[in-house]
DNA sequence: GTCTATAAATGGATAGAC
DNA sequence: GTCTATCCATTTATAGAC
């Protein structure tokens, strides 16, 4: 018996909490290593448990990088969400939404991987995680209509060109802002050429 | 002495038909686990030698992944001559080209990820293999200054939506044509947005 | 809930016989 | 030029003591 955590909280939320404090050290082995570049002993290591420990919490890695997965669209949510409680117009939503996806993928190219590319050959994100994403994505669909951008064949030109941006500067120009520089213009040329299709 | 080939050869040819048939291999692999989902034992089964041999004809598995890279972008290389060969006008090539990078970049994603993302953490494509590619980046912003788009930055733009296209379309749609559907629409928006900046 | 011990496999790579 | 044998490290995962 030695939980070494306050312990006036429920097994349920110590078990969440330590959950947590795993999922954090397996991104931040991530954004070090690599998505792929550490074992479940390293892991172990960075939260002081062996790797057998790590079992308790999560049921194998992939269940880890599906947690990883599905936290990674919350918190894009996230940024969705403080974006539209703002008072922007339709456009300038369009407009600060795309810097900030932008800014929130090239953050972590790890997290970039995970989320938008398929990398890991032998993880396919479970259906809740999933759904998270659809739910993303209907976010910003959303914010293109509300913009005058109404065909779904446009909402699949702006996540392309969006993903696009963001991949080409983490894997060409990592560290620098060749494509952060065009994200405006960017943005400028898809409005025009995406409205009211 | 156990060749089993023609020996009407030198040396060096038989050595370097031997190459292809590994490369080969690993392309092959590569399609059906992933770029990372196979070893070099595997490697050897599939063309008849244990692993060990192997280390004859590539230094080492990264040396191998340089050999790949090199040849993925020199056949992408002869896709944009046989493009320039033709007596297509500057505008039709760009057209022309951007529908067969995409064809080129979807058919197939481990290609695609070893080429155009940096998806293994210790791969490093060594300066000749980089040259390649810039030859063949310069090839694009060459087409495309025929056509009238002239400054660096719209480069950018198109090597941020060509690629973004084909890696929405493998990640999020394999087999299907969603963004196959929507690359001729792209290409008319970024030409109208990009000519003459 | 964490540990040790270990399974069972796989990884890339090397030595040296033939 | 190919092999066997092997190294040494590492992987994910399980069993069972504490």
């Amino acid at each position: 018996m030695k939980p070494a955590e306050p312990s006036n909280l429920t097994r349920d939320q110590r078990r969440e909490r330590t959950r947590q404090v795993i999922v954090d050290a397996a991104w931040q082995l991530s954004r070090e290593r690599g998505l792929t570049g550490w074992g479940l002993r390293d892991l172990g290591a960075q939260v002081g448990m062996r790797a057998p420990s790590l079992y308790v919490y999560f049921a194998s890695k992939n269940a880890l990088y599906d947690e990883m997965y599905a936290q990674g669209y919350r918190e894009l949510r996230a940024v969705y969400e403080s974006l539209r409680t703002g008072d922007l117009g339709a456009e300038a939503q369009v407009r600060t939404g795309a810097r900030m996806f932008f800014q929130f993928a090239v953050a972590d190219s790890a997290r970039l991987q995970l989320l938008f590319l398929r990398v890991i050959p032998s993880f396919v994100p479970s259906a809740t995680s999933y759904a998270l994403a659809s739910e993303v994505l209907a976010e910003l669909s959303q914010s293109l209509r509300a913009a005058g951008v109404i065909d779904p064949a446009a909402l699949d030109i702006w996540t392309a060109m969006l993903t696009g941006l963001a991949t080409q500067q983490v894997s060409n120009d990592p560290g620098g802002s060749r494509w952060a520089d065009v994200v405006d213009r960017t943005v400028d040329i898809l409005l025009a050429g995406t409205r009211l299709a």
